[in-house]
DNA sequence: TAAACCATGTAACCCGTTACATGATTAT
DNA sequence: ATAATCATGTAACGGGTTACATGGTTTA
């Protein structure tokens, strides 16, 4: 044994909420369910299988055009069941997180280093750029109170989303800031 | 090809700071370092041998007590050389991030839920357990603004880590308070 | 008609975890 | 004595990335 196999309850977890073709999953994953969750194409496939194979899901071929197959996944009850079984499980402990960012800075003993000033300003915009696809998506998902009431669960892990990234980006910029001009 | 070695930089990086043997490095990640890395010693050793036979670093073997070898590494010039030109690469894209917690949150479209006050409270006291550690690093580490300024990047890291952790635990901690008080 | 996108798969390879394995040293 | 810690390795396996591969459909 080495892993934990967590993709299979995403991915019935996506079902649970509407039948998706293992397309349609890498696109939620490259949409704002990416700030949480992503799968290649290339895990999302035979993992599909296995799950079929293991009565999970059932897949419906239907015909796009002329003849091309979508396949779109539908949940059984015994998939429903081994979700409903994963919610309740508690979750593990904290992964080890991987911060190339973190580690980098980690290694940086004089703030007068100009290799400081760089990866900040890398830093910067690599979140800058996520904050704003965040900020869009909350406009067009939860415009209206109402919408939000509605997805309470996606509702609060973007806008939490939200905060973390306008939070590290305040960090990042205060930080730099206070790195001393080395070359003024 | 398929993935980036980050952890070979990061034995460097360590090692950039003092000659280090496998096993010191496994308690350097599971201290503070933690936080932003992590690495099991059966990754170490073979990295450490795979390193060595690239001439990165030299093991010097000690003598502890009677007769157990500790080897020591220590960077050669090659081993700088590279930490160098790592430092200097520019930072990957952000990586996929997985989120259990917030896998399950997004799953939760009713807030009334008693799933979602258990997922709230398990989740407080995973991140109390990791702030509380990381506070008491920082006094230990960062008593005087000496120690602080002589290790910049270390103190920003540690710094930043506690400020994550204490925004997180406000956020999760309103969330709760917001949910209906389904059980009263 | 060409480019962009839809749609599904497989193969190779590396990364990382868990488990197996062994033995010495230090602290209680 | 014995338990905790020091210290170094190997093996098996699953997770995840990148690349290879193919073909249909829609849009400009």
């Amino acid at each position: 044994m080495a892993q934990k196999n967590t993709l299979r309850f995403v991915i019935l977890g996506l079902l649970s909420k509407e039948d998706l073709s293992g397309y349609d999953m890498k696109k939620r994953f490259e949409g704002e369910i990416g700030d949480f969750w992503y799968s290649n194409h290339s895990q999302i496939y035979p993992e599909l299988r296995k799950m079929e194979e293991a009565g999970l899901v059932k897949p419906q071929t239907q015909i796009v055009g002329q003849k091309m197959e979508k396949k779109s996944y539908h949940m059984t009850d015994a998939g429903r069941e081994a979700l409903l079984e994963w919610l309740q499980k508690p979750l593990g402990a904290l992964l080890p997180s991987r911060d190339e960012f973190a580690m980098k800075l980690y290694l940086i003993d004089d703030p007068a280093d100009p290799e400081a000033r760089r990866l900040f300003q890398e830093e910067i915009i690599r979140h800058e750029e996520k904050l704003a696809y965040l900020k869009t998506r909350w406009t067009v998902l939860f415009a209206s109170e109402e919408d939000q009431s509605h997805h309470f669960g996606h509702a609060a892990v973007l806008l939490h989303a939200i905060q973390r990234e306008t939070q590290h980006l305040r960090w990042v910029k205060k930080t730099l800031r206070s790195l001393p001009n080395s070359a003024e």
